[in-house]
DNA sequence: CGGGTTTGACCGGCGC
DNA sequence: GCGCCGGTCAAACCCG
């Protein structure tokens, strides 16, 4: 749900008198003053003037009312008159706004049913294909087939899920967060399998939510010559492509500071500008981190539960993104960009352009990570670091 | 010798 | 079904 609650009727009137819903009696804020044009208001005014002089009993009413103050004659009654018309019509609009609130209520409550209905028949069915392998000797979906699973989610649990509250309510919360934590911290990292038959439990939700972590991205843009930001972790590199459309290869690294830690990134250089070096971190630390590496990593995860906690939701970051750039830092929109294209949505956090000074006023404690490049602009540190005081710096939705 | 890098092979998703 | 592509694996290699 979006920072702001828009009556559903106000957002799309038209909409739903499409769809054939049922639609509340409109007040359109605008009529009134769209529909008298310069014409009709003369008329208007000239309507209320002949009254005023054809209604004597009136006009001595508000003399009288009006006590010694007769020389505001004329102006003064259709000003009266008119104040009067105006607060019923603002009352008859308060009275359409609370029956839109209520609409939009029962909307929203039709919904989340919807929901919490689809959440229960996908449990189900997980459950109904997780008793068939038992049977065939089998007692953990693969990863594939899990995989799949997920796909079909569309995004709706692992937001759930990653707000650590585990919102679903009844068996099948539990169930789907061991198969989140057999999905992606169990089972890749190896050793660990948990029944989706099993008990709910707080800890599979922590896993669920880690698990659901490691499919968050952050993409730090830097310019910098160097073949990698130094980030505090330890890092080792498992692989090398050359990306499509670009004549850098793109190098990818895991977390080597525990045994089975998730956390990934890759580097490459930008196709349009070499200097540019783009570094993308996926995944959540699950080891205590040096001082070094707390900012980078905390960027991860705190951008990632900000956005899946509700504060910002994917649909919202995605209609409106800077509106996330905003929420998340302090900073000019286009600083942290989403891109909704293939094969996934991306935030961009770039920090190749130096800020403007004005829009960062508060000092910085300390260098939060640092970028052994020569010619970096001095102020990029800083800027990251302050970003990571309010709590995030870039997001990115789920794969 | 242990840890990191390189690089070709492999796998799964996806579009045609 | 096939090919493309991104991501990962793992054997070979390198280096201190």
């Amino acid at each position: 749900m979006g920072p702001v609650d828009l009556p559903m009727s106000l957002a799309s009137p038209a909409m739903e008198a499409d769809e054939g819903r049922r639609v509340l009696n409109e007040m359109d804020f605008f009529s009134l003053e769209k529909s008298r044009t310069e014409t009709d208001q003369k008329a208007y005014k000239a309507q209320n003037l002949n009254l005023e002089k054809e209604d004597l009993t009136m006009d001595t009413e508000l003399q009288l009312l009006s006590g010694s103050d007769l020389s505001m004659g004329d102006g003064f009654l259709v000003a009266a008159q008119e104040t009067d018309e105006r607060k019923s019509e603002i009352t008859a609009m308060k009275a359409k706004m609370g029956q839109m609130e209520e609409e939009n209520q029962r909307l929203r409550t039709i919904l989340a049913q919807m929901n919490q209905n689809y959440n229960f028949l996908h449990m189900q069915f997980i459950s109904v294909m997780q008793k068939n392998k038992s049977m065939n000797g089998n007692t953990n979906l693969s990863n594939q087939e899990l995989n799949k699973l997920e796909e079909g989610r569309d995004g709706i649990v692992p937001k759930q899920l990653l707000d650590g509250r585990c919102l679903m309510e009844g068996n099948f919360n539990g169930d789907y967060c061991a198969l989140k934590s057999s999905f992606n911290g169990g089972q890749e990292e190896g050793k660990e399998t948990v029944s989706l038959l099993s008990p709910s439990s707080s800890k599979s939700c922590e896993q669920a939510q880690e698990a659901t972590m490691r499919k968050a991205r952050v993409s730090v843009r830097v310019r910098s010559d160097a073949p990698m930001i130094t980030d505090g972790c330890h890092w080792r590199k498992y692989g090398q492509k050359m990306a499509k459309g670009s004549t850098c290869p793109r190098a990818y690294y895991r977390c080597t500071m525990a045994v089975g830690c998730p956390v990934r990134k890759q580097v490459q250089r930008c196709a349009d500008d070499q200097t540019i070096l783009i570094t993308s971190y996926e995944g959540k630390h699950n080891h205590p981190l040096p001082p070094a590496a707390m900012s980078m990593a905390s960027t991860t995860s705190a951008a990632a539960s900000m956005l899946l906690s509700g504060t910002i939701s994917s649909a919202d970051s995605l209609m409106n993104p800077n509106l996330l750039a905003q929420a998340v830092l302090p900073c000019p929109s286009g600083f942290a960009t989403i891109s909704a294209s293939a094969p996934f949505p991306t935030v961009t956090l770039d920090l190749t352009q130096p800020p403007n000074p004005l829009q960062f006023q508060k000092p910085l404690s300390q260098l939060q990570f640092s970028i052994p490049a020569v010619g970096r602009p001095t102020a990029i540190p800083q800027l990251f670091g302050q970003s990571l005081q309010v709590g995030a710096c870039a997001i990115i939705t789920f794969v």
